[in-house]
DNA sequence: CCGCAACGGTACATCGATGTTCCATGAAGG
DNA sequence: CCTTCATGGAACATCGATGTACCGTTGCGG
């Protein structure tokens, strides 16, 4: 027998997955099942035999999401780097898992985001931007944690604004760095 | 006879908008008329005779939020002020009238704006950006949209993620212009 | 080439939210 | 004091979304 293949299944519920950020970036909360569906050109039916319930959806979408991120932020290699460019490095892999990203900041309000999640996220850039307070690479005067919503803000934002669509992900990246780092003053 | 009291009644009309910008900023469209009428503290039907469905809720609450979003930018008279403190005012207008506002970022995702207030909101800071790029008070490298764009997202992040309510109004409005304007990294 | 299993569609039960109607109550105003 | 009117509650109809069951079709695997 073999159920056709188990790798195919991974790739269908990918592709729903996929679907369902899209949808859910777009219009939030009131997207429906059928419209996930729909968007994934499956039928409804279907996609509840791969999720079985709406919960069960978000789940695997914000796992999804918050892994592919971390994956981005070990691969960025933060250690390895000066600040200012660890910044940098932050903001292009946030920036570039914005896709399925996206779609938690309007559904999840941080309601079950996993805590070995907000571990692994939080932390690495806690302890670049306390480095960057420590060695005089970054402005002390706002307190490290303000700095930080300050940042992570403005990553929020360009994400909800959808300005990586116009600018397109690598020229928005660099952009907010630089915006971040020196400011909309000349220097 | 005299309808009891004209003016009670606009009072309790703002109490309830005070109340649908609470609750709709905290669940979002999942946020239900009953949960809005109980925020209010005010019968369900009642809400209803205030305001006959939802979408006219929604469209008085953006109506108000914006109305007092151009009050506050007029008496900003950003014309006579350099482009730097223009931008502090404008920082602190926003988030002055935050209460309102954050709301409309998640529901009314860009719907159905009023255009006459798109411009009124949007004329003003396009003039002081302009105005910043031909004085050389801003920089020209990235563009005057781009900054434009990124000086919005980093406000409705600030918005979105509540940094000012930790902060306190001011020292955020602060913080943020002190960031956008010179920069995370010390000058 | 044949059968199993996944698929898509239809139909259905259920649930919560919306909007409406009606009525009892209580308080302000004349 | 007594009328009047807004209020709040209950009951109701309706609608869309969720989740489930069934069924005909299709296509891959053996």
């Amino acid at each position: 027998m073999m159920t056709r293949s188990p790798i195919l299944r991974d790739h269908v519920a990918a592709a729903i997955l996929d679907a369902a950020a899209i949808v859910l970036a777009e219009r939030g909360d009131t997207a429906s099942m059928a419209d996930v569906a729909a968007a994934a050109g499956v039928g409804r039916t279907t996609l509840y035999r791969y999720f079985p319930n709406r919960d069960k959806l978000l789940h695997a979408l914000t796992e999804a999401a918050l892994t592919e991120l971390v994956d981005r932020l070990v691969a960025a290699r933060l250690e390895s780097a000066s600040v200012p460019d660890g910044i940098a490095r932050v903001t292009r892999a946030v920036l570039g898992a914005a896709g399925k990203y996206q779609a938690l900041a309007h559904t999840a309000r941080k309601a079950d985001m996993p805590p070995e999640f907000a571990d692994q996220l939080g932390e690495p850039l806690a302890m670049l931007f306390r480095r960057g307070a420590a060695d005089g690479s970054l402005r002390a005067d706002l307190g490290t944690e303000t700095l930080l919503g300050l940042y992570t803000a403005l990553l929020e934002g360009v994400l909800s604004q959808g300005l990586h669509h116009h600018l397109g992900a690598e020229p928005a990246a660099s952009a907010l760095t630089s915006i971040f780092l020196d400011g909309a003053r000349p220097r």
